[in-house]
Order: C-alpha cells, then sequence, then structure tokens
DNA sequence: TGCTGTGAAGTGCTTCACAGCG
DNA sequence: CGCTGTGAAGCACTTCACAGCA
C-alpha cells in the first residue's frame, strides 16, 4: 500500500512518522506563540537532521521561506491536508477495560479529529455503564451503530483472547482500519489494515540496546 | 546505536522489532504444543516472507533442520539469548494514573522477564495507595528505591505536562532506558534511549491509508 | 524431496553538498 | 547572508533465486 499525495507524489511510510511528530510537536511550538521555525529547529526538537525535515516537507510543495524558515500555523495545516487528517474521523472501541477506560480519559485526540463515537464489550455486567461520557453497548450493537456511525476506525483494547472476535465484529461491520492494542496478532482479509500498539516490542528495543555495543 | 550480537554480528533494527514479534507468536505456537515451525509457517503468522524470516534468523547462527524446520522451544531460547533479553529486567513505573493502572493491571510482562517493581506518584492523594499489589511512593523517593532494586528501564504514564519532570526524575536515578506514554517529546542527554508509544502516531498512519491510492 | 542458509540483485530511505532564492 | 529545496551519492533493508544439507 503506497500513500500518494493529491499531486500524486509518493510519500515514504518512514515520513508519514516523521510527519506526525512534526505535526505535533509544531502544535507545542504553537501553543508557545511561535510563528516561524527553521528545518533546523524543528529537526532538534524531533531529533532527526535538518535536511531530513526539508525532504519530508518537499513531498507535498514548497512553502519554507528562504533565509528565514517556515510559518508554524500554515505547516501544521499543510502537513494535515496533505496526510488527509484534516477531517473529522468517527471511531470505535471494542473492549472497556482498564485499558479501554485509559484511553477513553486520558487520550483526547478530539482537537485532531479522531473521535470515539461508541464503545463496546461483550460482558453483561458493563453493558449500560457510562465511560467518559459514552455509554457501553454490546458487541452485537457494533455493527448496526458503527454503520450508523460511519466509523472509519476500530479500536481493540480487549484481552489477547478476545482480540480475534473483536476483529471479526469489526470487518463484519465493514471497518477495516483497526488500532489492536490486545498483544495478539490478528487474521485479517489483505486489505485491512492492522496498527499494532506492543508495548513488548518497544521493551525489547530498551532491553537490546541496554547491553549493545555502540558503532560510532 | 548499533546492535550486535555476541557474536559481534551487526543486528539491524528493523530485525529486532520484527524477532520480537517472532518471540511472541512463538510463545503461542508453543502453548498449542507445536514442536517444529517452518520458516515459512513463522513468516506467515507474523506477516512476512519466509526468506526474510530466515535471514532475521541467519543472524546469530544456523539452528534449523534443513528439509523440516525449527524446534519452536529452542528457537524462542535462542532469539531471547541472543537479543539479550532473557534475563530479569526491573522496571519502575511513574503516573499511577488511569494509562499506569491499565498497565499493572492488563500486561503481564513477567514472563518474559520485565517486570514493574515500584511505582510513583507525585499527587499526594495517591502515595500509599496499593495498586495490583504494589504501594505507591512519593516521586521523590524514586531515585533511592530504583537505585535499591536496579532498575534497568523507566515507564512514563503521567500527563504530557509532567513527563518531562517525571524523566528527570528517572534521569537523576541513572536509569538511561525510558518507555514514554506521555505524547510529549522528552529532552534528554545523547546517551539516553526513549521508546516513545506513541498512539496518534498510528492513529495517522491508519488514517493517512483510508483514502490512499495502492499501487501494485 | 523439502526446507534452510546465503550471495547477488533490487528497492527504498538517508545523508550530503550545494545551487537558488528571499 | 541564511535557510530552503534538491540532485546525486551512499547506506540499509528486502527480495530473489538457488546451492546445500537432512
Amino acid at each position: 500500500m503506497k500513500v500518494l499525495t493529491p499531486k500524486n507524489k509518493y510519500i515514504p511510510r518512514a515520513a508519514i512518522n516523521r510527519l506526525s511528530t512534526y505535526v505535533q510537536v509544531l502544535e507545542h511550538f504553537a501553543l508557545d506563540n511561535v510563528e516561524i521555525i527553521s528545518s533546523k529547529e524543528l529537526a532538534e526538537a524531533c531529533d532527526v537532521i535538518g535536511s531530513r525535515v526539508r525532504k519530508d516537507l518537499a513531498y507535498f510543495g514548497e512553502f519554507g521561506i528562504r533565509g528565514v524558515g517556515y510559518q508554524v500555523r500554515e505547516l501544521i495545516y499543510t502537513i494535515s491536508s496533505a496526510l488527509g487528517v484534516d477531517h473529522e474521523c468517527p471511531m470505535v472501541l471494542i473492549g472497556v477495560g482498564n485499558m479501554g477506560k485509559a484511553i477513553l480519559n486520558d487520550m483526547d485526540f478530539r482537537p485532531r479529529g479522531f473521535n470515539i463515537k461508541a464503545i463496546f464489550d461483550c460482558d453483561p455486567f458493563k453493558i449500560g455503564e457510562v465511560v467518559h461520557g459514552l455509554e457501553v453497548h454490546c458487541t452485537h450493537e457494533l455493527r448496526d451503530i458503527s454503520t450508523t456511525l460511519d466509523a472509519e476506525i476500530g479500536i481493540i483494547t480487549t484481552s489477547p483472547e478476545r482480540a480475534q472476535r473483536a476483529a471479526q465484529h469489526l470487518l463484519d461491520a465493514g471497518i477495516t482500519s483497526i488500532l489492536n492494542f490486545a498483544s495478539a496478532r490478528l487474521k485479517v482479509p489483505e486489505h485491512v489494515h492492522v496498527e499494532y500498539v506492543d508495548f513488548l516490542h518497544h521493551l525489547y528495543n530498551l532491553a537490546v540496546r541496554r547491553g549493545a555495543t555502540s558503532g560510532q
């Protein structure tokens, strides 16, 4: 799956990851009322080099001011629309356990358009409970509700054992973008995109480098 | 920072990420009493191709049986020790909010040696509370306690605003490996390794591909 | 025969170095 | 003069194709 800009230019996957970091960092600069930023300043805040930032931005146009830098507000807007994340994106969540509640309460995705619109659980004791202003529905209602909501992304925060079943509910509802927090690989058709949030992955990366020989 | 095996062979970062997935998937096969697995079978379960699996394993030796495959148990053990994740790794956690509690309750890292040994919060009302069998300590005690525990990894689950201060506490305690769940970039010295668990990152990846043109 | 281990070819991403413009 | 935008060189990872062994 390759990503093209409106102008049909290809954006490498690696660049998209950085671009999303740029947006987050730029939003902090904007809050501090920084109006102009150079590629070097942005790069340092994101732990990359200046030319990398410039190349990443070049994927969708020229809008820096030579000798000066980039306008922070404009840059946020331009990146967001280039990535197609400048509009509302309704989401549903399955699994209202500790992790589900943590995401509902702590993570405020809404400013970026990502909005959890409905939540589901298969535990009858949880159904009807209200979490963060949303009523917990039975997973069997997922199909109807998420169709009505036009949900685009499904978040799985069930136990690993129930993750596959949760995925099936999402697939049945026609959702093809899944964010999976359960530590289980999902079997899905080829056209479905699953992002794995894998904590252990990160721990391995830390552990491996603990005793690692550092080359240059 | 490059990672070398005991035999001084370089392991690409990309390979380490996959290797950690292999271990997780292999552990599932082991639970199902699968004793032998081919590179192709493992590959399919991990969404990669067979030759990629074989190349990844080749970084630290030859232990497949030609014409047959790999012994599941042996493979788990070999990968784990090659990555240096075959021993106890004490961790501390700062920020006992929703996310901190979710990790303490839902994530069982212990079978893999990752063990949260102490938890901290700066909120006086939380200090003394017991979560998942651990008493919440004041962040000012972090230095002493984590030195005593020989903590190797620090997990930050505070609010974004408090993340930098939490990082400072970890640095003061001599911890140079940080797993950061707060959506804030951390300013740390060069030798410190921070892994960012960035949900928004994943959401961007999903959203970008939503309307993406798919190239072959 | 079947699957592993691996050189060689191919692809994609990163860095460098500098031309170009405000 | 400073910082952007970009070709060209370099590096890293992936795939292919097949030799080699159980």
